[in-house]
DNA sequence: ATTTAATGATTACAAGCGTAATCTAAACGC
DNA sequence: GCGTTTAGATTACGCTTGTAATCATTAAAT
């Protein structure tokens, strides 16, 4: 799986949001929640197309990104990866942990329960 | 918190195994899974001594180090973030993504549903 | 006592990351 | 047509990371 740093996590989110989007496109919605300087965010689209996260067609004189990647898919990569590294694969520890750190919400409880029930379903 | 990379999180995990422990204990614990040099070792031990992740007491020669930071507060604290930077805070979409791609172990099953009964207990 | 081996400290070094600034070429305004 | 703005390309630069090698010191072996 591609390597995507935190910021360029960012910027890949943005670009989940709609696509395809011109730089600029990509820059504003950033810049609805930080303040990161408009050569930053070209660099590291630049670099999200060196790695083949997203790629581009000319427009003109710009460019319209699309990612290469689904949000699905990434988050699901990197949630297996993490869950295996720190918790040895089980994702129920994770959940554990939130929940004696209090950062169980009544909807995930909810969630949770009605994947589960659909998991039974699926399996024995 | 500490910010502590994934060879650094390696060494840790070695060391809350059983501690104190010498740099060579480490280091063996280490080979039953990994073939690191014996100088990389070393180097990550420093580094998590300068990060204050662990500490050490001189025993003559050599060092007896020991975690400054507990194993389950680490990880609480990293779920948290990682929750909160991929999946807005929120638990259970990552749990979804992992029943989706088949890895949702029975096991895993019966602990989320062991401790969101323990949660409904506690919380209305 | 002198060589050798082991330990930690210091140094190395390329790749990746965060955060831009500068360069270059094309388009727009007048 | 010519200066100005703008888009992307290239360059910058210090910090972290992965992966050690070398240096200095002390303990052990002979």
């Amino acid at each position: 799986m591609i390597e995507i740093s935190k910021t360029e996590f960012e910027v890949m989110d943005a670009l989940w949001q709609g696509y395809p989007a011109s730089a600029s496109d990509i820059i504003e919605r950033l810049n609805q929640g930080k303040d990161w300087h408009e050569k930053t965010v070209k660099t590291l689209l630049s670099r999200l197309v060196t790695k083949q996260a997203i790629d581009y067609k000319k427009q003109q004189r710009s460019y319209l990104y699309f990612p290469l990647v689904e949000k699905n898919a990434y988050l699901a990569n990197e949630s297996t990866s993490i869950v295996s590294r720190l918790f040895a694969g089980r994702v129920a520890p994770l959940v554990a942990g939130f929940a004696n750190s209090e950062n169980l919400s009544r909807q995930d409880v909810n969630e949770l329960k009605a994947l589960i029930d659909q998991w039974e379903k699926d399996n024995g």
